[in-house]
DNA sequence: CCTACCGATCGGTAGG
DNA sequence: CCTACCGATCGGTAGG
C-alpha cells in the first residue's frame, strides 16, 4: 500500500544517490563527494540527500559497499562457474582487466581510486575498505594455493606474491591509460597476467619477463 | 644585502610551504591541500601562503614539480652510475622499491597518490603530472630496449610491457601495505621485479610466476 | 522529502 | 609578509 510504496521509493532514491556518489568518487575520490553537489545533480534538497544516511561518513561507507558489490558482480561472480584453481583465476583475470579497462564508472575503478586515497588515512572508511581488500587478497591467494596443490601451477609458486602481482597489474590500468600515454595498458596487463598463470611448470615469478 | 637576503628568505619560505603541501598531498591527495590549513600549520597568514604562488592551481603544480624532483633524486640519480641496461634497471628497482616502502612523505609516494587522483580529471595539473609520468615510462622503456639490444635481456622482451609491470609493482606497495594486510608487499615487489629482469635468457613475461 | 538556517571553512583580494 | 574582508560552499540541524 502507501507505506510499502514509500519504502520502495525511498530505497530507489537511496540507490540513485549512491550511484551518483560512486560516479563522483571514481573521478575525484571519496573526498570529492559533497552533499550540496549531490543535491544539485539529483534535483533534491541537501537534507533529502543526507537524510538517507545520517552523515557524510555513513554515505562514504555505503559508497564503498556499493563499489565492492559491483566489483564482486562483475569480476568474481562470472568466474565462479569455472573449476577452482588456475582456470578460475584465468577467468577472473579476463573479467578483471575488462572491468578495469572499461569500468562502470566515469573515472575508472572506484575501489582502486579509494584505495590510494584512503591508504594513508585512518578511521571507519579506511577500515571498511581494508576489510574488502584483505578479503579479496585472501580469495585470490586461496585460489592460487588450490592450483598449486593440484599441480596446475608450479610447486614453487607463492600464493601471496601472485595475488599481489595480479592486483598491482590491474590497478595500474587506470593511471597508465590516462596519464602515462600507454593506451595499450589493458592488453599489457592481460599479457602479463596470463604469463603469471601460464602453468607450464615454470615458477610464476618467471612469467613476468 | 637586504634585497638579497629577503629573496633568500622568501625562497626558503616557499620551500617550507611546498614541503608541507607535499606531505599533506601524500596523505589526502592534492585536493586535501588548503591555504588556510597550510597557514595554520606553518604559523603564517593565508595571504602569506598564497602570495608565493598566486593561486591554488599554481601551488598544486609546484607541489607536483617538487614530487617529481624528489623522485628523480632518490630513484633515478643514484642508479645513473650503473652501466646502461639491465644493471641500471636492477639498481632503479632497488631504489624505487626502497623509496616506495620507506617514502619521504608521511602518506607514501606523492606521485602515486596524485596519479590515481588526477587520472580521471582534466586540466593543467593533470597535464603536468602526465608529462612527468610519460617521460618516466619512456626512460624505463629505453633502458629495457638497451638491455635487449645488448643481449642482457631476452630478444622477445617488450620494453613497454616491462616498464608497465615495474610501475605497477611499485605503486601497489602503498595500498597493499596499508589496506590489504600485506606487510611484506615491498619484499614481494622486489622479488617480482628481479624476476622480470632475471636476464637468464627467458622471456620477461616468464618472470612473473 | 522540503525550506530555512547554523557556524566553519573555502579560495582569493584590497590595502598596507 | 600582515589584517580584514569578500561571496561561495561546506556538513549538518530544526521544524514541518
Amino acid at each position: 500500500m502507501a507505506g510499502r510504496r514509500s519504502v520502495e521509493v525511498a530505497r530507489s532514491t537511496r540507490e540513485r544517490i549512491l550511484r551518483k556518489a560512486a560516479d563522483i568518487a571514481s573521478v575525484e575520490g571519496l573526498g570529492g563527494i559533497s552533499i550540496g553537489r549531490l543535491a544539485t545533480d539529483l534535483d533534491m534538497s541537501k537534507s533529502g540527500v543526507i537524510g538517507h544516511f545520517g552523515s557524510m561518513e555513513e554515505l562514504q561507507l555505503a559508497t564503498i559497499d556499493l563499489g565492492s558489490e559491483i566489483f564482486k558482480r562483475l569480476v568474481w561472480d562470472p568466474a565462479l562457474p569455472e573449476p577452482s584453481g588456475r582456470q578460475r583465476l584465468l577467468a577472473v583475470c579476463d573479467y578483471w582487466s575488462a572491468y578495469s579497462a572499461n569500468p562502470p564508472y566515469p573515472g575508472g575503478c572506484l575501489i582502486a581510486t579509494a584505495s590510494m586515497e584512503l591508504a594513508g588515512q585512518s578511521g571507519p572508511v579506511h577500515e571498511r575498505l581494508a576489510g574488502y581488500l584483505t578479503l579479496w587478497h585472501r580469495t585470490l591467494a586461496a585460489e592460487v594455493r588450490y592450483g598449486v596443490e593440484h599441480a596446475q601451477l608450479a610447486a614453487s609458486t607463492d600464493p601471496d606474491t601472485v595475488a599481489y602481482i595480479l592486483q598491482a597489474l590491474t590497478s595500474s590500468i587506470k593511471t597508465a591509460t590516462h596519464l602515462s600515454a600507454v593506451p595499450e595498458a589493458a592488453d599489457r596487463c592481460r599479457t602479463a597476467m596470463r604469463a603469471v598463470l601460464a602453468g607450464d611448470g615454470a615458477d610464476p615469478t618467471d612469467g613476468l619477463r
